[in-house]
DNA sequence: CTGTTAGCGCATTCAC
DNA sequence: GTGAATGCGCTAACAG
């Protein structure tokens, strides 16, 4: 048989404080079904040794393993590490350990990872899964699982709603006089793109705004520097970006041809990752993926202790973080 | 007993398949003992059924867990992210799943998960650990482990060497001409910090440049904005931050208060995470931190085939990016 | 309160 | 080549 790690076992515990393994069993799990003395004869020779209950076999005979598994598109994308960071530590409040995996924006490799990581977890979050509606639906068939920026419909889900945000974005932009804005798209296939599209065409509709919509293929800081020279083509005074980088990349491309921020010329980002770390300080739209993270562990937690599988759809509304990108149109271009 | 989940055992797939366990376990481990034809039935049974090898099972016999453990002190920070990605998709290539590991910069939490962690996989992964030499000495005994970025002697360690590239950016100054310099500091028990200030003095005195040092106790942006009127106050004509944040936050205060970069002050960044997202583009020290990832994991999986632990000390050097924030002294303030 | 018994699902001897 | 038996370390009835 391979290698093993030595690790002290139950039985040993049980012959060196004199009981049996049910006893040390029951130490470690249900402490009050047993007097008070034993366990403390149990604890101590448990410490004496090192002894710490494993793990795996208690899964395998429980059931429980106590870990759960977190797919997300790419861990280097800003986005996604607060929502880790806060899934993991709500995760660690109930003791349970997670697997990290990525996917890179990948269904075979998301698909996968869930077969890798499905005998040894309760359960799963999927972040902005890339996966089919049947492909969710079946795994979700199998072990309890809660997506995060996906919208299926029977699936718990919890849902970063960017549209009220970016509403109000338009709303702002209106106020300080701005008449025609441009959108700057996202990812083709991104369910955020889409929403955030169709919010800025209704909110600008609703007050009278014209709105130019420039789509795009490729990501984010580079793409905002290209695309520059055709917003301010259409004549129009402000622009709403698809995320914080394109929004970035705007700001860098302005900055090279002597357009001023907010005077000339108004830039609205979304997600806020970039903090208030750009100059001028970015006007973005709140991004709540730590709510997310956080709302979507204690949904799954939830699933698990009382095995009802509720269709939960969670929405996390978003709003505007005004910064200094932002001004009047008056000093507008044009 | 508990709930369970409803998956398909090896002995069902026996019975499909009109043989036994042994025959099914081996056809998924060692098909080359069995006859073509018996792995054909029993992959054709375990197909039907929708058998999948129970992973902790296996564990548990084997002692192999497939899985390895990565902690690092925050998720958040956008030195690590690419490092995870790279050390999950190592550990994918070898079939092994991850676990992830936020020690929120604590060595008590660190030292939890460690224990948590230590029933279910095969090996660590400390990033910046910050736990004590003696700590770590201890759980390395207890099962492989490889260090990033943290000197132990006689564990397995990859050390990203920021000094090389900092020494490049100081000779960099002085060929464009700087005579005086300031060093930004970062956080005070950093290695990396006291790395890079001795490493700046280093190449100074040897260049025959002055050199400032100004000591930080807060992160990165803010700090970067904070310090900049007193850098300026000190008559350098360039500065070399302690990360990119810090070069940021300077980046933007000096565009507030009207100096033009790098026209009237060079400014250097270090980890290089920004990209060329910002603007001026930041000349910076590479980071090397996916490399490094890679090499620990290949690392650990060595040490998990042949069981030897030998004492390595991989070091990765750094160089400089320059892009567009360093230029000539002559044109600079005083 | 505590000991006894029987698995959890699989890998691995050892026979045949 | 394949089957039967044993055990990985632990939990969970069932007794007492």
């Amino acid at each position: 048989m391979p290698p093993r790690q030595n690790r002290p076992t139950i039985n040993q515990v049980a012959a060196a404080a004199g009981v049996t393994k049910s006893s040390v069993s029951r130490a470690f799990t249900r402490p009050e079904m047993l007097s008070e003395e034993t366990v403390r004869k149990i604890f101590a020779a448990a410490e004496e040794l090192g002894y710490v209950p494993n793990h795996t076999a208690r899964a395998l005979s429980t059931g429980r393993h106590g870990n759960i598994a977190l797919i997300v598109p790419d861990v280097a994308n800003p986005f996604f590490p607060p929502l880790i960071r806060a899934a993991q530590a709500e995760a660690d409040r109930s003791d349970y350990c997670v697997f990290l995996g990525n996917s890179d924006e990948n269904p075979k490799q998301e698909d996968k990872l869930i077969g890798r990581f499905g005998g040894q977890v309760e359960g799963f979050v999927l972040v902005s899964s890339r996966l089919s509606d049947a492909q969710i639906i079946e795994h979700a068939g199998r072990a309890p699982l809660v997506l995060i920026n996906r919208d299926v419909p029977g699936i718990p889900r919890v849902l970063i709603d960017s549209a009220t945000g970016v509403a109000q974005a338009v709303a702002h932009l209106a106020e300080l006089g701005h008449r025609k804005l441009v959108y700057v798209g996202g990812p083709h296939g991104s369910w955020s793109n889409k929403q955030r599209r169709s919010a800025v065409r209704r909110a600008a509709r609703k007050l009278g705004l014209e709105v130019v919509v420039i789509s795009n293929e490729f990501p984010a800081f580079e793409f905002g520097r290209k695309v520059t020279p055709s917003v301010l083509a259409t004549g129009a005074t402000a622009a709403i970006a698809f995320d914080d980088l394109t929004a970035q990349g705007m700001l860098a491309e302005l900055a090279e041809q002597g357009v001023a921020v907010p005077d000339d010329f108004s830039v609205v980002g979304c997600d806020d990752v970039l903090g208030a770390a750009t100059f001028p300080a970015l006007t973005t739209v709140s991004n709540r993926s730590v709510e997310a993270g956080r709302a979507a562990l204690n949904l799954l937690m939830d699933m698990l202790q009382n095995q009802a599988i509720r269709d939960v759809r969670y929405v996390l509304d978003t709003s505007l973080v005004i910064r200094k990108t932002t001004g009047p149109a008056e000093s507008a271009l044009q």
